[in-house]
DNA sequence: ACTAGTTTGTTTGGCCAACGGACTAACTAA
DNA sequence: TTAGTTAGTCCGTTGGCCAAACAAACTAGT
């Protein structure tokens, strides 16, 4: 059946022809190399379909044939893969210190990952949308020589994001209530390609989901370990973002009212308990020195030191009991646990799961599982692109030229 | 554009038109009685494609002619409505001591609401599939004299239900690994409709999102305040399940580690510090007993009593964090309070409130609302009924005779 | 009463996209 | 060389939407 998301929307030859050119644009993506006869077989389409929306794909330049198989009985198949020339999707991500920009092409391939300190310490929205206004120019420059037309952009920040691309709350970056997809938008001037703004942890959701060694599950929830704690969701094999855009705002549930201060002045918050803070000695460090500390971390825990494995447990103890929560009430297939605290889940995993099982009420945690990011630094970024590339999917093909 | 539900669904002709008629069949019910012309204006399809549309639904009894406009200048436009007649969806819940059936026409006018009461105190899960099987024979027969076609049955269970319908454990019931959905059509042998069992929190939610007063809110919680609690999410206009179904387990997280035992061992859940047993005096009553002692609660609450007005406020403060949590994960735009929450609900609510805009980051707690249910005992019967329409509704229209 | 204007809903013809089957193309195997 | 196999195109058909013309049935104004 056709489900239209906006749900009193009519459908005529159009939509099937967008349907259909998705569906091929995806089976190529899954398969490539493939010849038509084998998009016809998976896709259940007729090959005279088939051929003609592969002509489309080709005029649009998404898909490209690639040679002929060889050795085999019958006629030999004109292989399809996407073309990756002609196109590229940018991520962006804001960080407090940093930003961090990712393109990639049709098929994902990573064509490059810049990463760009800010000066001061502390950086106003205004300062930041120009930082990315810059380095966004110098990747559409580049894509430019390379010849490739940008099929849109999507930036993440930490913060609460509207739907609008609003920034409401922004608590480590110090933000309230920019504009910064407007914002961004008019530093561009008249970009020529879609500009989005989203959360951070959304968009390394959408990361994992496209580019993880998950990828495809339907049922997902990202978790981020960076200063503050927050969780992308994804249900249903789309992210899901809630009435106002502030799904998976998890950092300040509490976990035990007898628990730490938190930042945020309440007590025994999961950020409080759980986040990056709580494993380090020094509270308020800057993203530098979190690194620096973190790797003595690292070092520490693995000759063992007895102090940093028992801070490491209660800290994974904690985010277990987070974790518990999603699996309760989200039922996830997997989480993955991303940012600062990927170097250290080996130390984490096993209080987490320890957790997870024991307190959730399905049996064998409603099948849920936990692993570390595999993505590295820069997956909210990456997941911008994969934002991109996920409109792409869905049937928003670029205009033939 | 057109999305399907399992994404690589190509799409044709069929489809488009199964799409349209879902399009006007919500169109008529929206705006029932309109005319032909009235829906070519809301839906933007064309009039020709309405007539032929329409004279579709007609022949499949889906809509009716229902006379004519008057005074007005013009040709007289000949009115439509759904055609209630000749079809009936019904739902039924399984609760500890009975079982509610519901059956409604296809706009959503209740036919008959029925309760059937177990004799013993417990009840195996074979005798409740006996007696759901017996009530629903009984309302098929009821249906049938009434010339009615029944679109399909869902029955509510409150439990763990995965997604063949099996009952993996539902502790109240004290079943486990019960195949209620397979054992039921068994029952019915041949019904020559669809049998689904679903969790009854989900169901529940299905109701509001249909029959509440906050119909067609796009993201809601519905949250089951019987001797355990449970929650019902939907999403972007849909009913949430998760990877294995069990998304809105929410009565054993843990809200505060030194709180009092639940009944699963574990201490502080929501169940335990915000379920009924929590406003009552004497733990473990059957459900006749708490209904009573509850009437004697809500007396005492109105006579303004001061230990039972204490004992309300920190009920509803810890539902309050339990809310908090839902619409920090979910975001959703209201959260439903039912069951016995609903005449508690009054001394409840402020208590509630307070939490969640204590609790919640995003800025008036994320524009989340918390209300009482306005539907009364019985809403996961009437949400199994809904669940049926939403099929209906989404494409999946009875043959024509 | 008659005409002009308005609105409804049907009819007609055109268009578009998918489909099935026939057909051509290009290979392997014997 | 021939038979068999597989790929992809061509062509006529089908089905559903659309635009526009048209018929039907009313009101309003003279």
């Amino acid at each position: 059946m056709i489900t239209s998301t906006t749900d009193p929307q009519p459908a005529d030859f159009a939509d099937v022809r967008a349907t259909n050119l998705a569906v091929v644009l995806r089976s190529v993506r899954e398969h490539a190399p493939c010849s038509r006869a084998d998009i016809a077989l998976s896709t259940g389409l007729n090959k005279a379909t088939v051929s003609s929306l592969v002509a489309d794909l080709i005029d649009r330049r998404l898909v490209r044939e690639t040679g002929l198989t060889e050795n085999r009985v019958g006629r030999p198949a004109t292989m399809l893969v996407l073309d990756g020339s002609p196109y590229a999707a940018i991520g962006v991500e804001i960080n407090v210190d940093h930003v961090i920009a990712v393109a990639v092409d049709l098929s994902g391939e990573r064509l490059l990952s810049w990463r760009r300190s800010f000066p001061g310490a502390t950086t106003t929205a205004a300062q930041a949308v120009a930082a990315v206004a810059a380095i966004v120019r110098r990747v559409v420059n580049r894509m430019a020589r390379e010849e490739r037309q940008v099929l849109g952009l999507a930036v993440g920040v930490p913060g609460l994001v509207g739907a609008d691309g609003t920034v409401r709350v922004a608590p480590n970056l110090g933000w309230r209530d920019a504009d910064v997809c407007g914002d961004l938008t008019k530093a561009l001037r008249d970009p020529g390609f879609p500009v989005r703004v989203d959360n951070d942890a959304n968009l390394a959701a959408l990361a994992e989901h496209r580019f993880g060694p998950r990828a495809g599950t339907a049922n997902l929830v990202y978790l981020t370990g960076e200063i503050g704690v927050g969780a992308g969701v994804v249900l249903d094999g789309r992210l899901r973002r809630g009435g106002q855009g502030y799904v998976g705002e998890i950092g300040h549930i509490q976990l035990d009212p007898l628990g730490a201060e938190c930042r945020c002045g309440r007590l025994g918050c999961l950020e409080a308990v759980a986040g990056i803070g709580a494993v380090l000695e020094h509270p308020a460090l800057s993203p530098a020195e979190v690194e620096i500390e973190l790797d003595e971390v690292v070092r520490l825990a693995r000759a063992a030191d007895s102090r940093t494995l028992s801070t490491l447990a209660t800290v994974g103890h904690n985010l277990g009991k987070g974790v518990a929560m999603i699996a309760n009430l989200l039922n996830p297939e997997v989480v993955i646990l991303g940012g600062y605290y990927v170097p250290l889940a080996p130390w984490l995993l096993p209080a987490v799961e320890a957790e997870l099982r024991g307190r959730t009420i399905a049996p064998d945690a409603g099948g849920c599982q936990v692993v570390a990011s595999t993505l590295g630094y820069g997956a909210a970024a990456l997941g911008g692109a994969a934002r991109v590339l996920d409109s792409v999917d869905s049937g928003r093909l670029p205009r033939v030229s």
